[in-house]
This record gives C-alpha cells, sequence and structure tokens, in this order.
RNA sequence: GCCGAAGUGGCGGAAUUGGCAGACGCGCCGGACUCAAAAUCCGGUGAGGGAAACCUCGUGUGGGUUCAAGUCCCACCUUCGGCACCA
C-alpha cells in the first residue's frame, strides 16, 4: 500500500466538499413537512483582524467534530461562517497596517475564508456574511429603529470610560481593570453623550432565565457576578434642618439600630445644598472636588479613609438617634442611592472611618446572631430581624424591601470611523428622529480621514451629516457616532437563518425553526461581554415579538486558551507555528486531531509540535492498517470474538463521549487503543468491520483521510452515513477478569465465563491459591460480590 | 473578602453510578530491521524493597464515613478565573 499523502488527500475530498456543496443545508420550506431533529452548530465568528490562529482551529474543529456527528446521527445541521467585520478590532489592525480599514479587512477575510477551507471544515459557504456589509448593517439598524422605539435604546449624558489610545468610549464590560481590552491603555473617566441599551431593565430576566440553559457552572458564575444582584432595603433617613428626606440602600437591614453615623458620596446631588447651608461650607466644597474628580480604583486603594463632615444630623426612623452627616469618599455614586447608613460594629469599612474620626460603635448582633440593643427586635435571628424591621419601616413609610445591581447600562455608541452608522437624525425643532425604514441602510460615508482623534471621524463628511429633518423637513443633523462592534454580533446567529432577506432581518418562521442554537463555542473571555449582549437582545426581540425564544444559546461550550511556550495565543509570538505552517507539515487531520487529543478542550492547553507528531503517527497507523485490512478478501461469517466486542465497546464509549459527555479528547483515545487491537488481529474474522467502524467513528476529527479509506473499504460517502450503532449484546465479552480482594485489598485476578452465578464467583474466589495464603485459614466474616467486577472477602 | 473551577507518574492526561489508579499519547529504556541513521515494528516504563514469587507505599494536606474512597463528608493548603471601599 503506498504511503498516507496527507496533502493529496486533503486537495481531493476539499476540491469534492465545495464542487457537491456538500455542507449547504437548505431552509425548511414553508409548509412543507421539516426535520425533526435540526441541529444548528455555532462558533463564535472571527474579527477579521489578521489570519487564524492556532486557538481559532481549535475552537472551529469543535465545531466541526459536532457538526458531523450530529449530522450522522440523524439531524439536520445548520453551521454556518462569517466575520465580525465592522469595529475596533478590524479598524485598529487597518491603522495599523496604514490602509482603509474595507480594504484590509476584506483583503483578511480572503485569508481566512482559505484558510478555513484547507482545515477541511464543514460549513454551508452559501450562508457567509460579513457584518460590514450593507446587506448585514442595513438590519442591524432597522433592529436599533425598533429598540429605540420601544424605549430600549436612548440617549444620555453620563461619566463614561474613555480609552485614550483608541480615541473612543468603551462599554463597561470592555474595561478590563481599569484598562482597554483591545489595548491595555488606562482608562480614563469622561462625562459626555453616549448612546446606551437599558440592559439594567432586564437584569432580573438574566439572572432567572439562566436555569434555561446548559452552560458551564463558571461562565453562569461570572455573569452572576457581573450583574451583581443584592437584595435589602431602601430606608429614608430624614434631615429636619434641611426639610429632605435622603434614601439609603443597605443589604443589612438587621443592623439598622447599630447605625451610629450617615455618609453621603462627594459626587451626591445634595453636597451642594449641605455646602450651602454649613458653617464649613467652603470645606466640603473643597473636599467633594477634589475627591470627586478622582476615580473610584484610586480611592479604593488609599489606605486611610477620609472624609468631611457637614454639620447636619440625619435621623434613624427606628430610634430617632441623630447620626452626624459625613461626606466621604468611601461611599461611591454609582452603587446603590449615593448615601449610605454607617454601622461601624458590622462593616468593615464603616469601622475604619469610625476609627479614624472617633465616632461611636455600637454592637446590635451578638455571637449567636440574634439581634441585641435593638428595642422590640432583640432577641431575634438577624435574619428574621431583617424582615420585621422591614416590616415595620413599611408600615410606618420610611422604608420597603429593594434590590440593587451592579450592572450598569450598556453604552454602545464609538467616536470612530469603522462601525454601523447610528440612523438617527438631529433636529432643532424635533430632537431625536428616528431615519424612516424604507431609507435603510444609512450608507458609511468615504472620509478623508478616517484616523481617530477623539471627535467622530464621520463629522467631516459635511454633505453626508446635513440632511432634512424625516419629521419636519427643516435641516437636520445624522448622528456621527458609530455603533460597537457588539451590536453587530448581538444578533448574526438570526441572520445566519435567512441570509439573503432583503425586506426583513430574517423570516420569523425560518428562525423559530433553527433557533435557539443547540451547541454555541467560543472564548469564556466573552463570558461578560458578548454572551451577555446577545443573551439581552434575544430577550428584547422576544419582548419584541420578533422572535420566539427568548435564550440564543442552548448549550455554550467555552473552549480553553490554546497556549505555545506559555503564552496567549492570540496574535503570532515568536517561535509559535501557524495553521498554515502546521497543514503544510502535518497536514490538516492531523492538526485538528492534535488540538482535540492534547487534553479536555474546556480548559486551558500548552500545544507543543510533540502533539501533532503523535497524532500524525497514529494517522499514518491508521492507513497503514486499514489499508492492509482493505486489501485482504473481504468474507467470514458475522464475528462475535474479542475484536468485535472490542469494537462494539468502542462504539458506545465515542458515542457517549461525544453527545452525552462533551469530551472530545476521550473519544480518539479509544479509537487508538481499537486501532492498536486491529493491528494485533488483523486476521480475525471482524478486522473488517474493526477497521470500518475505526475509519467511522474517527472521520469527525479527520474527515479526509477517514473519507480515502472509507472509499478503499468500498463505500462512499461517509459524512452522510449514519453513526455507527453498538450492539448492546456485544457490549461485553463472555469472560471476564474478576478481581478478588481481601479486605479490600487486590490479592488475585482470575478469568472466569461472564454468566457465574454469585456463589460460584465467591467459591472460585476462595479457590485462588494466593487468597488461601492471605486468609491463612481466618474465618470469612463478611462477603461481598460486585458482578462483573469483583469479591471481597473481609476477615477478622 | 465574596463567587467559581482545579490539584493524579518525568510530561499532557484517563478512570462515566463509590468497585483493579495511571487508559491513550509524549518522553525515556531495551530489542528487530539497516553498513549506519531516520522512519517503522515488537517489548518495558508510578515509587521503594526483593534473585524471584511477591510485599509495602501511592491521586495537594489532616481527619471522617464505608467491606471498598482520586470519586462522598468535614477542616485546611495551593493554583487559576471572575467580582470587589458594591454598603
Amino acid at each position: 500500500m503506498d504511503k498516507y499523502d496527507a496533502q493529496t488527500i486533503e486537495a481531493k475530498w476539499q476540491r469534492f466538499w465545495e464542487e457537491t456543496r456538500a455542507f449547504e443545508v437548505p431552509n425548511p420550506e414553508p409548509g412543507a413537512p421539516r426535520n425533526e431533529q435540526k441541529s444548528y452548530v455555532l462558533e463564535m465568528l472571527p474579527y477579521p483582524s489578521g489570519s487564524l490562529h492556532i486557538g481559532h482551529v481549535l475552537v472551529y474543529t469543535l465545531g466541526d467534530v459536532l457538526a458531523h456527528f450530529y449530522r450522522r446521527t440523524g439531524s439536520e445541521v445548520l453551521r454556518p461562517m462569517g466575520y465580525d467585520s465592522f469595529g475596533l478590532p478590524a479598524e485598529n489592525a487597518a491603522l495599523k497596517e496604514g490602509e482603509h480599514p474595507r480594504k484590509i479587512v476584506e483583503r483578511n477575510i480572503e485569508r481566512i475564508r482559505a484558510q478555513m477551507k484547507r482545515m477541511g471544515w464543514a460549513i454551508d459557504w452559501s450562508r457567509e456574511f460579513s457584518t460590514h456589509e450593507p446587506e448585514y448593517y442595513r438590519w442591524t439598524q432597522w433592529l436599533f429603529l425598533k429598540f429605540f422605539e420601544a424605549g430600549h435604546a436612548y440617549r444620555t449624558a453620563a461619566v463614561v470610560n474613555w480609552c485614550p489610545n483608541d480615541q473612543t468610549v468603551l462599554a463597561n464590560e470592555q474595561v478590563k481593570d481599569g484598562h482597554c481590552e483591545r489595548c491595555g491603555a488606562e482608562v480614563e473617566a469622561r462625562k459626555l453623550d453616549e448612546w446606551f441599551f437599558r440592559i439594567t431593565a432586564y437584569a432580573d430576566e438574566l439572572l432567572d432565565e439562566m436555569k434555561d440553559v446548559q452552560w458551564p457552572e463558571r461562565v453562569l458564575a461570572m455573569q452572576r457576578n457581573w450583574i451583581g444582584r443584592s437584595e435589602g432595603a431602601e430606608i429614608l433617613f430624614r434631615v429636619d434642618e434641611l426639610d429632605i428626606d435622603i434614601p439609603v440602600f443597605t443589604t443589612r437591614p438587621d443592623t439598622l439600630f447599630g447605625a451610629t453615623f450617615f455618609v453621603v458620596a462627594p459626587e451626591h446631588p445634595l453636597v451642594d445644598r449641605l455646602a450651602e447651608k454649613s458653617p464649613n461650607g467652603d470645606e466640603i466644597r473643597e473636599y467633594a472636588r477634589k475627591a470627586g474628580a478622582r476615580p473610584t480604583k484610586e480611592r479604593a486603594a488609599e489606605t486611610d479613609k477620609t472624609g468631611v463632615f457637614s454639620g447636619f444630623f440625619a435621623t434613624n426612623p427606628v430610634n430617632d438617634a441623630r447620626l452626624p452627616v459625613w461626606i466621604a469618599d468611601y461611599v461611591l455614586m454609582e452603587y446603590g442611592t449615593g448615601a449610605i447608613m454607617a454601622v461601624p460594629a458590622h462593616d468593615e469599612r464603616d469601622r475604619e472611618f469610625a476609627e479614624r474620626f472617633d465616632l461611636p460603635i455600637k454592637a446590635v448582633i451578638d455571637d449567636e446572631g440574634k439581634l441585641v440593643d435593638s428595642a422590640q427586635f432583640s432577641s431575634l435571628p438577624h435574619e428574621e430581624g431583617a424582615k420585621a424591621i422591614v416590616e415595620w419601616l413599611g408600615t410606618h413609610g420610611r422604608g420597603r424591601s429593594a434590590v440593587s445591581y451592579r450592572l450598569r447600562d450598556w453604552g454602545w455608541s464609538r467616536q470612530r470611523y469603522w462601525g454601523c452608522p447610528i440612523p438617527v437624525v438631529y433636529c432643532d425643532d424635533c430632537g431625536i428622529v428616528p431615519v424612516p425604514e424604507d431609507e435603510l441602510p444609512v450608507l458609511l460615508p468615504e472620509v478623508e480621514d478616517y484616523k481617530p482623534k477623539g471627535v467622530p471621524p464621520l463629522a467631516q463628511a459635511e454633505d453626508w451629516v446635513r440632511v432634512p429633518c424625516p419629521s419636519c423637513g427643516r435641516e437636520g443633523r445624522r448622528e456621527v457616532e458609530t455603533m460597537d462592534t457588539f451590536v453587530d454580533s448581538s444578533w448574526y446567529f438570526l441572520r445566519y437563518c435567512d441570509p439573503d432577506n432583503d425586506r426583513a432581518p430574517y423570516d420569523r418562521e425560518i428562525t423559530d425553526y433553527w433557533m435557539p442554537i443547540d451547541h454555541y463555542t467560543g472564548g469564556v473571555d466573552h463570558s461578560t461581554v458578548h454572551l451577555i449582549y446577545a443573551r439581552y437582545f434575544t430577550k428584547v426581540l422576544n419582548d419584541l415579538g420578533l422572535i420566539g425564544h427568548r435564550e440564543p444559546f442552548k448549550r455554550f461550550f467555552g473552549n480553553g486558551f490554546v497556549t505555545q511556550g506559555g503564552a496567549k495565543i492570540s496574535k503570532r509570538v515568536g517561535g509559535a507555528a501557524t495553521p498554515d505552517e502546521l497543514v503544510e507539515s502535518y497536514g490538516a487531520d492531523a492538526t485538528r486531531l492534535s488540538l482535540l487529543f492534547i487534553g479536555p478542550a474546556d480548559q486551558d492547553m500548552e500545544w507543543t509540535p510533540s502533539v501533532v507528531e503523535g497524532t500524525q503517527r497514529f494517522l499514518r497507523r491508521l492507513w497503514r492498517v486499514v489499508g492492509e485490512v482493505a486489501d485482504a478478501p473481504v468474507g467470514g461469517p458475522p464475528a462475535d470474538g474479542a475484536l468485535a466486542r472490542k469494537t462494539h465497546r468502542t462504539i458506545a464509549r465515542a458515542t457517549d463521549d461525544l453527545g452525552r459527555r462533551h469530551q472530545f479528547n476521550t473519544p480518539i483515545s479509544t479509537v487508538m487503543e481499537l486501532v492498536n487491537e486491529l493491528a494485533k488481529a488483523q486476521d480475525d474474522p471482524a478486522a473488517r468491520f474493526a477497521a470500518e467502524t475505526a475509519v467511522s467513528l474517527i472521520q469527525p476529527y479527520a474527515p479526509h483521510v477517514a473519507e480515502e479509506l472509507w472509499e478503499r473499504l468500498g463505500h462512499e460517502r461517509l459524512w452522510e452515513h449514519p453513526w455507527p450503532v453498538a450492539d448492546p449484546a456485544l457490549l461485553e465479552e463472555d469472560t471476564f477478569e474478576l478481581v478478588v480482594q481481601v479486605n479490600g485489598k487486590v490479592r488475585d485476578r482470575i478469568q472466569v465465563p461472564a454468566d457465574l452465578p454469585e456463589e460460584e464467583l465467591v467459591a472460585r474466589a476462595k479457590e485462588s491459591p494466593k487468597v488461601k495464603a492471605q486468609l491463612n485459614g481466618a474465618e470469612i466474616r463478611q462477603t461481598i460480590v460486585v458482578p462483573r467486577k469483583l469479591v471481597n472477602l473481609v476477615v477478622g
């Protein structure tokens, strides 16, 4: 038999799949019967900011394995691909290369597409699109209009994250550790007008509907942390001298009797009024100005608490205690109400402040967790006390239970060029006016200088900006900011369902068939960004009646990072292998196999050349062994010997690992075992069955070599061939190795017939010379029998 | 501090419902083929003791439950990820 030649084989089948459009799937015809079993398999779409790296090979191979597996187990599989080509990542790549973003992006897309085809991924290429194409962003704009009309989108002045390097606003979700997620520059606080989506209105839905998805706990936990829901109470404190009530939020209403002072944040709107009436107004104003200008991060880093007394007192509604009102920067305006009741006995920060400024500390919970010194609530367990106190506040009109969130509204407009234009017009008379649907898309104009400089580059396109107000017809001005890339990617999976629709973003009947996505794969770095935005979008679209589901991704698989030489591979690092080089040296099949064989795909993994050398060696071995079996004459009766049974067990294991356990590495191991067995028993009557099965089971991982060997075995179109099914009758051997333990320690292993009754198993165990030696005549106190596994003899 | 995940040979990892720890692969050692090497094939490979049969120990640490624990319970330690002056 000839040598295994990956390049020739892979070229042959890739050409065949392309010519026969093997992986295109039609949409259901209206009214026609539909395949009951559909499977929408998707991986996060790539930014065309360069070419594919080894991490991409992992993600898309994971999706590919599933797509093949589901197709062959009877599902109609939708497995599309596109490019997240608008927005910062793509634009920054273009700026680096010094050419127009469109040119760079389109060049990268061509490169990536070629790489994907060279990997042999089973993609429905007829549905491909890029988010920067007007045919796509027209509908991004259309969806925005729906959001805007329904009050989900609004524009307001806010303190936002400003990246001085990228010269644009960033969403909270795009700031990691105080730095820009994309470029790493330290983020500044700026107050300016921004577009927002009211995602906070969906905080509870985003939490509650997690129960309807099968996601890794770690990802759900990240989203929970991000949303940061805290239950507690809002309580009104009265300042008589000023005739005002100040609300505070607390998660610990049970400690209300322990409040000994009161603090408002320096940015709190009431600070001006306090200063105005206070004898030390200048000091207050000075403190508030200085403290308020500092970012939260910096304030938190301060070791000593600072603050200034206002001269006023707030009244504790439960006991009329007069609490001195302080202004201090350890209280943040952006959380709760920007004012707190301070309970130094039971809050570390309040305690530090009390100690620093010599304020009283009053304990109201004892060692047993019961309330003390709390009037009629004393001696209640503190959880009950909390409820009782909130109830009391309610009946006296001084408070109610309340919930606070860490989540902020999603700021998504960018002062940059390369993004989806926002279809609104500013009119002096009519305000913000949406562009009529039939005038979409608002095309992104060409501008001379698209480089970021703090003001939106679109403002230069004066002819484009000046437009009649759609409402009154007088002169208006277009919005010159653009949408963030995460808006584009919040609905792209719907467009794949119906990519050529020019009357709507998609046909509801078609999305109702394909959606939700059955298996979504991508990096967990998107846990609190794309994955939360897409969930939010889906819920709004559902509430607007535009789609029939509330969660976009039924199951999410968060793949680990691939490292080479210890570094995360996002760009080409020195010495790291690229997919192109790997494919050239080892072929696509060995490369694909290597990334899934290293270890569990949901954990980070270190890729080394020795792994792909190992998988290449396996493929050569498979090629030789299966080739030899294929060349041998066919014949012999149906076999039920050891090799046949091993083959059935391999089917069962690979199927269960892939279909139920979503484990990608162990199916490869189990097929390797089968090939090892087959190599030793090529004359076995079941050899051909074993060879065919090995090829069939490895097909999702290494589709080219599998197809070629399948053809040599006299068959065709393995990718459409039903997945093998194990015969339950042949899953076990007719004998098994009985483990004999004495006092729980293995003392012998004996081969026995599978159908031996329990008493007989025990008898055989006792006959073993090794066991006899151990027992040494002692009396057996207890006998444990695990059928088909072991016998344990317990002696005194 | 809070939330989450994870600690197993020289290395990546396997062990699905509590039932033989270390599958599969890498590396290493020995052998075959070869003038030689590469490739390939065959065998070995947790640690300690022993000539061997075999024995003892062994899944981060310390306890516990059980005939039996990598797996379950309690208390810790370490690493990684998220959140964090969030009241």
